[in-house]
RNA sequence: GGAGGAAUGGCAGAGUGGUCGAAUGCGGCGGUCUUGAAAACCGUUGUUCGCGCGAGCGGACCGGGGGUUCGAAUCCCUCUUCCUCCGCCA
């Protein structure tokens, strides 16, 4: 979330900013401005009470200790009225300070100057695309036959040990799964992230540093019994490794990468935008999270785009970067770019990867600062992360891609991790 | 799951109702000494909110939440986590 001195002195800004993610509630602004006001004279009086209050017990425990019990009872008298003042200020206080939280929480990241203004994801701007889109020949099939037809991925199999949305991987399907997190964790660990193999269950704490509670509580798969909920991402237990930590600026920037499974309840989705692998329950996915100086992020953003983008152009897939508009941008995001791949055989764009910066934004949440060094306060970090990448479309698009007479072509990074000889499945 | 014990500053560790935000040691930082370093000595060393142009002042925080009290690190309740033992188990 936005912290509460940059509210007050970027409100021009934040109110132009929230225009763009077409966030139109510019009374939300003045009402915690106006709230803070009232916090802060709120405390004011409490906190002078308190004093008083402190004042009259060290003179009481004097008294005492000299014996003037009398003395020492008088002043006593004189607390109680006091301490009834004080309870009701301290509930305001802290009636106040929840409020206060409660409306922050519902204001957005600010976008960043660059990102245009749009309503939906029609309105993303593409940034640049490579790879060349491959005419199929006739009778192609897409990737949801082509898994039946050479027995990769069953998912009426998984329908029925858990529900639609659940696919099994089999035989080549599994091992070709396998194939491409070990390559990404591979190629992120030779860039210099640090592997990480976190829980796959958080906390409330957690959904809440890294912006998921209470924002998309529908989202996420709850475990009532616990209280615990099922990741969306490696995103929320990798970020949080930072929650409550102050590094030190010569510790930044901190590079994880990290393989997990995703659950996603995926409520209100339907239709053929659900086929196959498009959009499933439970997916692998590679995520690279970054913690960063803020007078570098945009750099690292960068850096981080290319990264990924090697990974496609090494996989040899057709594909777009886009700069999402404010319509399309995440909450939490200031500036995201996605990565598309061309499924040849449903002829359409797939999302494989996010690649974004939240600047301080989650850092607010997770209270994820730094100190500069000789600096006596501490700065909140910036926060970076992207998928590197979602496993299920890729496998889609390569299956579609790479189909052919002979069986599916394995891409030569691939191979060796598929055994020696396996250029293809047939 | 059952029984017992514990949780204090970066770390170790005192403190069982009254200047305790907290002794002491280690570590860190600054200095003296030294050609330089080590040792020794001196100083300094948590987070956070508010008020103030500022020097500074005030508040909160001893695992989390609540309670008793004029006053709580200290007493009570509750939750969480860790340790030991038993049970179960990959």
């Amino acid at each position: 979330m936005l912290t509460i001195p940059f509210i007050r002195e970027n409100k021009d800004a934040i109110l132009k900013g929230l225009e763009i993610k077409n966030f139109h509630s510019p009374e939300l602004i003045d009402q915690i401005i106006e709230l803070d006001n009232e916090r802060r004279s709120l405390q004011v009086k409490t906190n002078e009470l308190q004093a008083e209050m402190n004042r009259l017990s060290k003179e009481i425990g004097q008294l005492f200790k000299s014996g003037e019990k009398e003395k020492a009872n008088q002043v006593k008298e004189q607390t109680t009225s006091i301490k009834q003042q004080l309870e009701t200020l301290e509930q305001d206080l802290q009636a106040a300070n929840m409020q206060l939280n409660e409306l922050l929480v519902q204001v957005p990241n600010i976008p960043h100057p660059s990102v245009p203004a749009g309503k939906s994801d029609a309105d993303n701007m593409e940034i640049r695309r490579g790879g060349d889109i491959p005419k199929l020949p006739e009778g192609s099939m897409p990737h949801w036959e082509l898994a039946k037809k050479y027995k990769l991925i069953d998912f009426e199999l998984g329908v029925k040990i858990t529900g639609a949305g659940f696919p099994v991987y089999r035989g080549q399907g599994a091992k070709l799964q396998r194939a491409l997190i070990s390559w990404f964790l591979d190629m992120n660990t030779s860039a210099g992230y640090e592997e990480i193999l976190p829980p796959l269950m958080v906390n409330e704490a957690s959904g809440f540093g890294t912006g998921q509670l209470p924002d998309k509580e529908g989202q996420m798969y709850h475990a009532t019994l616990d209280n615990l909920y099922l990741i969306p991402t490696a995103e929320v237990p990798v970020t949080n490794i930072y929650r409550d930590v102050i590094l030190n600026a010569e510790d930044l920037p901190v590079k994880n990468t990290a393989y997990t499974p995703c659950f996603r309840r995926e409520a209100g989705s339907y239709g053929k935008d659900v086929r196959g692998l498009n959009r499933v329950h439970q997916f692998d996915k590679v995520e690279i999270v970054q913690i960063q100086h803020p007078s570098r992020s945009y750099e690292a953003l960068e850096e981080m785009v290319l990264h990924v983008e090697q990974l496609i152009i090494k996989l040899g897939l057709p594909y777009r970067i886009l700069e999402l508009c404010g319509g399309d941008l995440s909450f939490t995001s200031a500036l995201t770019y996605d990565f598309e791949v061309y499924s040849a055989a449903q002829d359409k764009w797939l999302e494989v990867s996010s690649v974004s910066n939240f600047e301080s934004y989650q850092a607010n949440r997770l209270k994820l600062r730094f100190r500069e060094a000789g600096e006596k306060r501490p700065m909140l970090a910036h926060t970076l992360n992207g998928s590197s990448l979602a496993l299920p479309r890729i496998m889609a698009a390569l299956l579609e891609n790479n189909q052919g007479q002979e069986g599916i072509a394995i891409p030569e990074v691939l191979q060796p991790y598929m055994g020696p000889g396996n250029v293809r499945i047939s």
